[in-house]
RNA sequence: GCGGGAGUGGCGGAAUGGAAGACGCGCUGGCUUUAGGUGCCAGUGCCUUCGGGCGUGCGGGUUCAAGUCCCGCCUCCCGCACCA
């Protein structure tokens, strides 16, 4: 396994051995046939074997094997040691799933990824590029159960696989640094995390609907329920009530929103939005209703107290303990129960359907509408939440189209109280939202929206019936699992001491083989099986207690991991406090869309959490946010079932890394998705061969003095260094390796029909594609370097400084427009006056052909490129 | 419904308010050479009476000048979705 042979993932190599034999007579004819010129040179990765590679031919597949080892020797990636004074920049991907081998989004990401951490040391910083494994969770867990393995064998086994293919694809990882979440190591260090958490009661339990698979008998994460059903078996999801952990983030709501001024401009606009809309803070107030008959009275929430006159009836969720208890004894409670057993039964696909009919149950109970005195029915219905808000609200339904909706299923009375010029909500069935003169309500008549509120909130306050309030659709983090490949919970339950932490010096507190579990699963961890593990004394009392049997959302584990790339070894310390302050907060972090609220959400919250402990100085963990887009093939998503997969695995080795790096890069925006239908790897290929050939067409020694070579080549070199640097700073990927592409063409012309390739110039100009390349296509970069004469790595090499005075043109060309359009070009100099340049355009053939005799108004006049004539 | 983003050649995509279509793919022709591929050169938005005209989803506007800024639409993609 650690030499990347693999069931799953054929060597590109071994497929090229087999008809190597026969294909090696014709290349060698080929090869010296081509020798014959100098510039035919072949670059065919899937045709050749290594054996035969010639001076004119790019022999990809020899240029990887030759310089893997080398690289692997040399370590040119290695951050942090001891004596490097280099400035400190941590660029972090994303880490993996071990689900089998790399794909193609790995690729695409981690070639974006590699183009940012590579520029950033040849721009001379020590440059942390870690990597490691998000290997605890469920698609092993699942995969170990299909195939009937050991969930530590499958994982360790896909890491080995990746591992060795990160190796071939030439990231730029630290190996050093390498971390696995479901080491003990590691995930000793997670329930530090919790225990934390837990003892400042922002880890803890509570009872609450969970999704719930009916068939598979287990409860869901969030992400596992795929359009209201079960990702696994296609059963419709419901809902159970269940004891479980949680992470108190609500305690954050509010500093996850603000802290995202830091963050504005530097994460992509999308995601700041998904998480604001995602925290959902709303401000209103609470209002108190006396319920008859019931010694507390019930707050309700509201983002509309002005329209508290329009209150005609009160809503309790169905499934709320406060419906239950109103309805016991009462006329309806038949008829509640047996509705509010069809509501837990009712899968998501239901209620996730629009336009659904409004249903409820009146409870025969009444509400005392504060301002007024009026009785409002109460009902319960499931279009409240009992989870949001107190669970109740007053229903105003001429201003809310759920109320309208619910008070015409009914018949009950709707009275509007903004007159905002609309038709009556009563007769027209369209809730009326908008502002307008308050009616109906009191000494509110007359005021409008945002004065009603104040005026109200304040009326509220000062009687104490109510007060202003925010609330959040932001719920707390459900942690805890019910399965074996995760974390354990290091809380022991104790029959007289309640829940007890694991003492420090106990941790970690290690998952037990699976050897003898059962761990399909059924609705209880199978942690509970394992006697010898769960069975132990109170670390408080001594008596017999059990361990809790959960398993950690395998979130936990990444919400922290970019702080353990610091100090991966230590075993005293979860992270070095110093190397945190000298590497932290990350840069530049690069991944998927997919994380843009759950994993990036919990590692700002976890962060903020240590944040406020003292243990890190900082708020924010990801100065900087890429997403990139999804590699999809014919216009639609990869999958097996479509018949549209592309293994990277082939195309790696039809076209080399190299090529296929390049292609991912050049292939756009870097947020954009790429089709791979719509690419040519084939195209860069080409490319990479024909840069490749500046390298052996040079002709003058390492080193030579360039200030004398020629002017023209030399100003589009620094001109591509310039703007090649500009554009990666940028994330415009695409266009770097444009201009890298231009250079390449530039240089291939200079070589044949300009300066020749014995000036200097044109050394300059092929190691500074070397060194731009080095970005994109490593291998190639290497190559070039070697050919050209120097040592590896070029990916050391550093970024050539820009010669500001080669930037500068010798002369530009004035566009002469006459009415806004071009009439004539103008060479003129740079420099030139605007007199001087509105002189000659107006003397220009152009321009007088077009005036045809015609006065002129006005000539706007933008020295040295533009001169627009305005005729009278 | 709410929120976000995007509409530019045959295709992927370029373009600080100042030459629309950089760079590449594909295609056409030529050269070299050949079994094929590779390589090199030229061309490639549409129309044209060869002067030029028209072109960045649609309709207005601002400006000497709009793919870019403003207003109003249309379409597509993504996210959230009974959050009171």
């Amino acid at each position: 396994m650690t030499d990347g042979a693999h069931p799953h993932d054929p060597s590109p190599r071994d497929a090229l051995t087999h008809d190597a034999q026969a294909r090696e007579a014709a290349t060698r004819e080929a090869a010296t046939r081509e020798a014959a010129t100098h510039d035919a040179a072949t670059y065919d990765a899937a045709t050749h074997d290594a054996a035969t590679h010639d001076a004119a031919t790019y022999d990809v597949v020899a240029v990887q094997d030759k310089w893997l080892p080398v690289w692997d020797e040399m370590a040119p990636f290695r951050s942090g040691e001891q004596g490097d004074d280099r400035p400190k920049r941590y660029i972090l991907d994303m880490f993996p799933y071990p689900s089998g081998d790399l794909h193609m989004g790995h690729a695409e990401a981690y070639a974006l990824g590699d183009v940012v951490a590579r520029y950033g040391v040849q721009q001379g910083f020590d440059v942390m590029h870690p990597i490691g494994w998000d290997s605890f969770g469920l698609p092993a867990e699942n995969a170990a159960i299909a195939r009937g393995v050991d969930p530590r064998t499958w994982t360790y086994e896909n890491i080995a696989v990746q591992r060795e293919s990160m190796r071939r694809y030439a990231c730029s990882f630290d190996w050093d640094r390498v971390l696995h979440t479901s080491d003990p190591e590691y995930y000793r260090w997670n329930q530090w995390l919790f225990l934390l958490l837990f003892e400042r009661g922002l880890a803890y339990r509570k009872p609450s609907l969970v999704n719930w698979c009916p068939h598979d008998q287990t409860v869901l994460a969030n992400e596992q329920v795929v359009g209201g059903l079960c990702e696994r078996c296609d059963t419709p999801v419901t809902k159970k009530k269940l004891t479980q952990w949680y992470f108190k983030i609500t305690d954050y709501a509010d500093r996850l929103l603000d802290d995202m001024a830091q963050l504005e401009g530097q994460w992509p606009q999308k995601v700041l939005t998904m998480q604001r809309n995602w925290i959902g803070r709303s401000v209103g107030a609470d209002v108190t209703f006396v319920i008859e008959g019931r010694d507390k009275p019930v707050t309700v929430y509201t983002t509309r107290p002005d329209t508290l006159y329009g209150a005609t009836f009160f809503v309790v969720a169905a499934d709320s303990d406060l419906a239950a208890e109103l309805a016991a004894g009462g006329p309806a409670q038949a008829e509640f129960t047996t509705y509010v057993e069809k509501v837990r039964g009712e899968s998501d696909i239901d209620r996730l359907s629009s336009d659904r009919d409004k249903t409820g149950v009146f409870l025969h109970r009444y509400a005392v509408n504060p301002v007024n005195g009026q009785r409002l029915q109460i009902w319960a219905a499931d279009y409240v939440l009992a989870d949001y808000g107190h669970g109740a609200i007053m229903a105003v339904p001429a201003h809310d189209q759920r109320d309208l909706d619910f008070a015409r299923t009914f018949g009950l009375p709707v009275v509007t109280v903004v007159d905002t010029g609309a038709e009556d909500p009563a007769t027209s069935g369209v809730a009326t939202t908008g502002d307008g003169a308050m009616v109906n309500s009191g000494s509110l008549d007359g005021l409008g929206k945002a004065a009603a509120i104040e005026r109200i909130t304040g009326d509220l306050e000062d009687r104490g019936l109510g007060r202003a309030a925010v609330n959040y659709r932001l719920r707390d983090w459900l942690i805890s699992r019910q399965r074996y490949w995760g974390t354990p919970i290091p809380i022991i339950h104790c029959p007289a001491c309640g829940e007890v932490a694991v003492p420090a010096e106990q941790l970690p507190v290690e998952l037990p083989p699976a050897e003898g579990l059962d761990l399909r699963p059924k609705g209880s961890s199978p942690l509970g099986a394992a006697e010898d593990w769960v069975n132990v004394a109170c670390p408080r009392c001594g008596g017999a207690a059990r361990r809790d049997t959960d398993t950690m959302d395998t979130f936990v584990d990444s919400s922290w991991y970019f702080l353990r790339f610091v100090s991966p070894r230590r075993d005293d310390v979860a992270f070095d406090r110093a190397l945190v302050d000298q590497w932290l907060p990350v840069e530049q972090y690069v991944g998927g869309v997919t994380h843009a609220i759950l994993h990036l959400l919990y590692a700002r919250f976890v962060t903020k959490v240590l944040h406020d402990l003292g243990l890190v100085g900082f708020t924010e963990p990801f100065r900087r946010l890429l997403n990139q887009g999804m590699v999809i093939m014919g216009g639609s998503a990869m999958s097996k079932s479509r018949g549209n997969v592309v293994r990277l695995s082939d195309e790696l080795a039809i076209h080399g890394v190299d090529a296929v790096r390049l292609t991912m890069v050049f292939a756009g925006p870097p947020e954009d998705d790429v089709d791979w239908a719509d690419l040519s790897a084939h195209g860069s290929a080409r490319f990479l061969a024909r840069a490749w050939r500046l390298s052996g067409d040079v002709d003058s020694p390492p080193g030579a003095d360039v200030t004398a070579g020629d002017p023209v080549l030399r100003k589009a070199t620094h001109r591509a260094l310039d703007e090649v640097g500009r554009a990666v700073e940028t994330f415009r990927f695409n266009v770097a390796v444009a201009r890298v592409m231009e250079l390449v063409n530039a240089a291939r012309k200079a070589i044949d029909s300009g300066c020749g390739p014995a000036d200097p110039a044109v050394r300059e100009a092929a190691e500074t594609v070397a060194v731009m390349l080095s970005l994109f296509a490593p291998f190639t970069a290497e190559e070039m370097w070697s050919r050209l004469g120097h040592q590896p790595c070029v990916a050391r090499a550093g970024w050539p400084a820009v010669d500001p005075t080669l930037l500068v043109q010798d002369s530009v060309t004035a566009v002469v427009q006459v009415a806004g359009k071009v009439r004539a070009k103008l060479t003129v100099s740079p420099s030139i006056g605007e007199d001087e340049l509105r002189e000659l355009a107006l003397a220009s053939d152009g321009v007088l052909r077009a005036l045809d005799g015609r006065a002129v108004r006005t000539v706007i006049v933008r020295a040295p490129r533009l001169v627009n004539v305005v005729p009278g």
